[in-house]
Order: structure tokens, then C-alpha cells, then sequence
DNA sequence: AATGAATGAGTTTTCATTCAT
DNA sequence: CATGAATGAAAACTCATTCAT
């Protein structure tokens, strides 16, 4: 009894939230090879082989092993694109002054990005354009996303209603500035010339010109 | 153009550029159903069973009879929607006046088509990013995008030096205009309320602001 | 168009109910060999592997090309199974007289199957029991069987209705029949000195026994 | 029987044929277990894992620690089932008087024994059926079930030696007792509405007139 | 003694492509 | 020309088992 007892204490491994420290690291690594795989040979020829060669894992039961499914470790890799994408913008928007301020900052953080994580943003792209109409945990999945530019809309009009914005329906303008932002990422990724902080003043300064109110 | 409307000559087995008028047909349905299939449920999720089952064909068999293989069909799809695309969007661009009614003409024009045929443009778009880093065509396949993108991007040189355009990076607006535009034809895929000449004209709005010289 | 109308006629493949003559061919054949391994390999340990190699197929995916998956297929064995089983078994049990004699016609035909086709109802047997708890189409599985079932627990009540039988609870005396039944079968597989016929007689004699009124 | 009740020796690290206390504690709770998921899902679908999971444990290395395969692990499913088994049984048999008693006292205590340990016989059942053709253990596995009925079939040849039981083919009746329990065993595990008392007393009524003398 | 991460063989399934008819 | 059966590689996933800790 008492050994059975002091088993519990001793062994193994740490745990927080259900998961042992190195099944998190597997899990991350399994991550972080998805998000280089997806980025570099696009959502369509992204297998587990790939995926396994490129985290240096020997099977791709490994991936199995630790991840429900495909669609489980495509639900991980938004989250965690997500995660950092927020984590980044975020502080960088609120530090912004007005709501021309924060457009801009959202729009050139978003694309100075790509210089700190090149393959995150251009994976994310890759994953939710693929998992458009996939029942299940659609919702789930580019729900966050969906809540995102929701948001956006929602200061879009507010902006509208402050009288700093021109009066545009606030649906397509998200809508154009997320496309437009994503037709730069995407670009990025097989054109490494591409001068990404320029891209971001000019992305900037055409929606600054779209959406302000005269001048 | 021009080659489209020569293309069918009379003879008892009629014949245009070594085929027989009956493969053509069979071809061009097989395009149709594979528009619609990609469109629908995404390139990665695009198969020769789904395409064969959407033209009604019994067999897979009847499309790689038909097409030298995968990348085959796809660079028929391509070039299929671009010649609907061109025969729809060059006289209306070309009916319009001045830089700016061009670019107005260029953006509504491209989204109209999508009343016209709803999954050419989607089916293009999906095609297109799912091609990226793909081997053999590649030049062929993006090269004739790129080539579009070049004149419009020398379009918009030619009239920011006429004055008529504000001085901007054109190849960063022309890949943001591509980017809008792409981001409101998908979204149309999947959802039916859009009003989508409304799409156009704000879309227009929003590039001729950004592109105007005077405010 | 001639040319057209004309491949319909003579091509290819005489069709019955949707089904080419060689498909439904493969299909039996695949049918036959699933029957022999589950047989002799037991359900547990019966794969698509096995069944090809018995089959004399180059690959598993021949399998999954003439069947939607393991469950349809068997659901093909039950109902290959089932099918020969009814063929043999109803015109011997009606050629028979009376409850008692339709009784023993049942029971001594189930048994004689074996010398028949040795493989058929060990397989059935092996399918039914490992399908039990199989959501989806279980009531299709065992239905047909469960009807079985149930019209002799109704024969059995007409017998007792008209005094031939003695009164006992028909649905216990059905399982208990059917349990004999199956035991006989499945020590037949690994016992080929099994006087089948003689286990038959016997098992007749055990549930006529059973059954009738006094004696 | 003897066996069991001298098994709790007293010692520091109380042993009993090589084991630790807590260790043959580990391995009968995952007995437990595999009884109960074998009972319900069947063996084909039974795994480590399930087990694993029946029995509270984290991983499936346990399972394989404890037992040196899967063999193994069924291979103690079976000694357990029996062992119980024999417990219930024997007693029960050898207070009843006659032939004819302890005929039905085993049928009896048969199904009774489904009150007590409702997943018990139903395991049995599955595993023994299951393990049909295997290699290594064949012998010790059927063997002693083999042997069981083998000492049945001796009684019954006995009784009718005696002048108790009619004449009719021991081996045969024994396997047909046997399939006939069986099947409302295996009945009994999806059929909770089934009156198993009611069961035991027809069955016992079926094979006390199968067996007996006069009618 | 126990854990849980790792492994690799094995399972079903899907796919594009080929080929005899 | 067209068919549909066949193929085999590759996909995702499961499994029992092993091993370092």
C-alpha cells in the first residue's frame, strides 16, 4: 500500500492541464512541422508522411498517437496560429490612437508578422480555405476567425457612427481588407524579395484612403 | 478570341486541333463537372470519382482517357475559366473610360461574373492557390495570372503618370485589389445571401478611393 | 450523335439489376473466399488481406473497389448465406408433415447444410455474433435472422394452440434450438469426423422430445 | 477450490506462486476489465485500449507489463471465468440427487450464475469461441472445457448405464446442452428484459425430457 | 513497479491510372 | 471511342508491444 502510494509522487513526468511536459513538446513539434509542410506544399498535398519526415519522427503513427485525427491536429494548428497571431496584434492595436490608428495597426501588424513567423499566417490561410464547407466543428474552426472580423465589423461601424469613417457597408470592407491582406501573405511565401514592411504602409495606406471620411 | 470563333470547321468527322467534335464535348463536360466539384467542395477534397459522378459518367476510367492525367484537367480548368473570364471582362473594361472607369469596369466586371457562372471564378481561385509550388506547368499555369497581374500593374504606372493616379506601389495594390476581390468570390461559394452587385460597387469604391489622386 | 447512340447498344457489359455479369462474378467470388476465412480464421481474424489472398487478388483494394466497406461485405456473406440456407432449407421443411415433422425437417436440414457447404453457416455464425453490438444496420443484419426466429416461436405456439406440442415458453425453446443448432455447427469446422448426419438424428430426437405433447 | 482459499499468505511482501500482493491485485483488476469489455463489445473489437480505459488505467504498457501478451491476458480471462465458475457450479451440482438433479442442477446454475456475474460467461464464450484455430496454448485453453464436457459425457453414459437416461448419443446431447446454454447466455447480454430464472427452469424442463427414460 | 512515449506492422480505404475488351 | 475492372501506391488510423525513465 504504501508503495503504491508514494508511486503517485515520485515518478514520471510534471502535468498541467491533463498533459505530461513532453507530450506537450511532441505535440508542439508535430505543430510547428504541420504549419512549415502546410505552408511550403499547401493544404492538398499535406500527409502525415510529410508532416512526420518533417518533424523527424519515424512513423507517422506518432502523429496518430498523439492527435485524435487530421482533423485534430488541423484544429491545433489554427490555435495555435491563432494564439500567437493575437498575442501579437493585439498589444500592438490597443496601442494605437483612434480608430484610423488601430486600422492601420492591425493591417501592418498583420503583415510585419510574416517577418517574425513566415509560415503561421500563410498555413492558417491554407487550413481554413480547405476546411470551408467540413460539417463538424466548422463552427469551431473558422469560428474564431469568423468572430474576428465580426469584431472588426462591429468597429467599423462604431467608427461610422463617430463620424470618422466614410459610410461603406462594413461587411465587404472586412471582407476586401482580410483578402487583401491574405493575397500579400500568400505572395510572400514563394516571393522572398517581396519588401514585407513596405507592403504593410501601402496595405495601410489604401484602407485608410477607402475608409476615411473626406480628405 | 478570335480563335474561339473559328474553332468549328464542318467536315463529316468534324474536327478542330486533332480532335473529334464528340471528345470535345466530352472534355468540356468533364471541365464543367470539375468546375463545379472544385468549387464546391474544395480542390483537396476534389477527386476523379466526385468529378466523374457530377459530369454522370460511369467511370474515372472516361476522364484519364480523356486527360493525360490530373494536372491535365486542371490546366483545362484554368484555361477554360480564363477564357469565359476574358470574353467577359475585356469589353467591358474596354467599354469604359479614363484609368479610373477602367479599374471600376475591371473590379464590378469580375465580380458580376460570378451571377453569370458562379464557380468559374472560385474554381479558379481554388485552383490556382492549390497549384502553387506544383512541378511541371507551373510557369503555364500561374504564368498566364502573372501576365495579367504585369498589365495591370503597367496600367497603373501608366496612369499615375498621367496624374490620373495617386503614387503608390502598384504591384502591392494590384495583388490587394486581386486579394479583395478573390476574398469576396469566395465567400459568395457559401454564402447565398451576399447581394453581390453590391460587393462590386463597394469594392470599387473602396480601390478607386485608394488609388485616386485627389481625395 | 449516330456514332453516339450506337456505343450504348453494342459495348461492353450485359447488366441485370445495375451489376455487370463479371462485377457480380468478382463479387461472389469475393463473397465465396470472406465465407472460407471467416470459416477458418474466425471473424477476429479476418482481413481484407486474407479474404484477397483467397481470393487470388493482387491487393486489398480490389475489395474496397467492389464494396463500400467490411460491413457491406458482410452484409453480403449474411445475405449470400442466408440465401442459400432458405433455398435448401424451406422446400425440405414444407415437403414435411405436421408440427413434429417440421420440427425434426428444420433441425435435420440445418445439420445436413454442413455436408453441403461445409462453410456456410460457420460463417454466418461468426459474422452474426461478432456484429451483436454493431449500431448501424444491426436491425438489417440480424433481422432476417430475428424474423426467422420469430416465425418459429410462432409455429411453435400454433403447435402447442393446436395440442401438438406441450406448453412451454417458445421463445426460450427457439434460443435453446438455435444455441444446439449452432453448437453442432461450429464443433463440425475443427472435427471432421463428426458424423454429421447422425448429429442431426440425435439433435431431432433431443427437441422432438422436448416439444411433444406426452410422448 | 482448495487453492483459492490458502491463496492470502501473510509476509512483508506477501507472496503468493511468485507474485506481490499488489501485482496479482494489478492483474486481476485488469482481468476485470477485459471480462467486462469483452462481454459487451465482443472480442473482435476488444483492444488494450478499451481495457485500459474499463479499467481506470493511463496506458496500455500497463496491460503488457502485467501480461505477456494478449494471449496471455486471455488465457487468464478464461482461468478466471472457470475458476468462478467451478466455484458456483460444483456445489451446486453435487447437492442435487440423481442423475436427472444434477442434470438440471447444472443447467440451472448455469444460467443462474448470469445474476451474479452477469459478464462472466458471456467472455468465456466470446474468447473461447474466438481462439478456435490459435497456435500456441490451443490445447490448454479448449482443453479444459474439453475436458469438462468429456466428464459430462461420461455422467450421461453412466446414467444411461444405470437405466436413468434413454439411449441416445452422449457427445451429441452434451454439445447440444452446451449450445443451448450458450445461447441464452449470449442472449442475455443485449436482452436485459430476459426473466433468466424462468430461462433456467426451461432449459433445465428441455433437457430433463431429452434425457430421461420414460417419457 | 509503474509510466507513458515511441514504434512499426497491420488495418481499411481512397486515389489516379492502366488495360483488355 | 468507351467501358469498367484491375492495380498498386499512398492515405489515415489502430494496435500490441517495447523501452527509457
Amino acid at each position: 500500500m504504501v508503495l503504491l502510494m508514494r508511486a503517485k509522487n515520485s515518478s514520471s513526468e510534471q502535468r498541467a492541464s491533463g498533459r505530461t511536459f513532453t507530450e506537450s513538446a511532441r505535440r508542439a513539434q508535430i505543430v510547428q512541422a504541420a504549419i512549415e509542410v502546410i505552408a511550403e506544399a499547401g493544404y492538398a498535398k499535406t500527409s502525415f508522411a510529410k508532416i512526420a519526415k518533417q518533424a523527424g519522427l519515424s512513423s507517422t503513427g506518432m502523429i496518430s498517437y498523439h492527435f485524435k485525427g487530421k482533423d485534430d491536429l488541423m484544429h491545433e494548428v489554427i490555435a495555435e496560429v491563432m494564439r500567437v497571431a493575437q498575442a501579437y496584434l493585439v498589444p500592438r492595436i490597443e496601442a494605437a490612437e483612434g480608430y484610423r490608428g488601430r486600422l492601420r495597426a492591425f493591417i501592418e501588424s498583420n503583415v510585419e508578422l510574416l517577418t517574425v513567423y513566415p509560415k503561421y499566417l500563410p498555413a492558417l490561410i491554407e487550413v481554413l480555405t480547405n476546411l470551408k464547407g467540413d460539417d463538424p466543428h466548422r463552427i469551431g474552426y473558422a469560428g474564431a476567425l469568423k468572430a474576428m472580423m465580426d469584431v472588426q465589423e462591429q468597429r467599423m461601424r462604431e467608427a461610422q457612427a463617430a463620424g470618422e469613417f466614410r459610410d461603406f457597408d462594413a461587411q465587404v470592407m472586412v471582407t476586401a481588407m482580410r483578402g487583401a491582406i491574405d493575397g500579400v501573405i500568400t505572395r510572400s511565401v514563394h516571393d522572398p524579395d517581396l519588401d514585407i514592411t513596405a507592403c504593410g504602409r501601402e496595405l495601410a495606406d489604401i484602407f485608410d484612403r477607402a475608409t476615411r471620411r473626406t480628405p
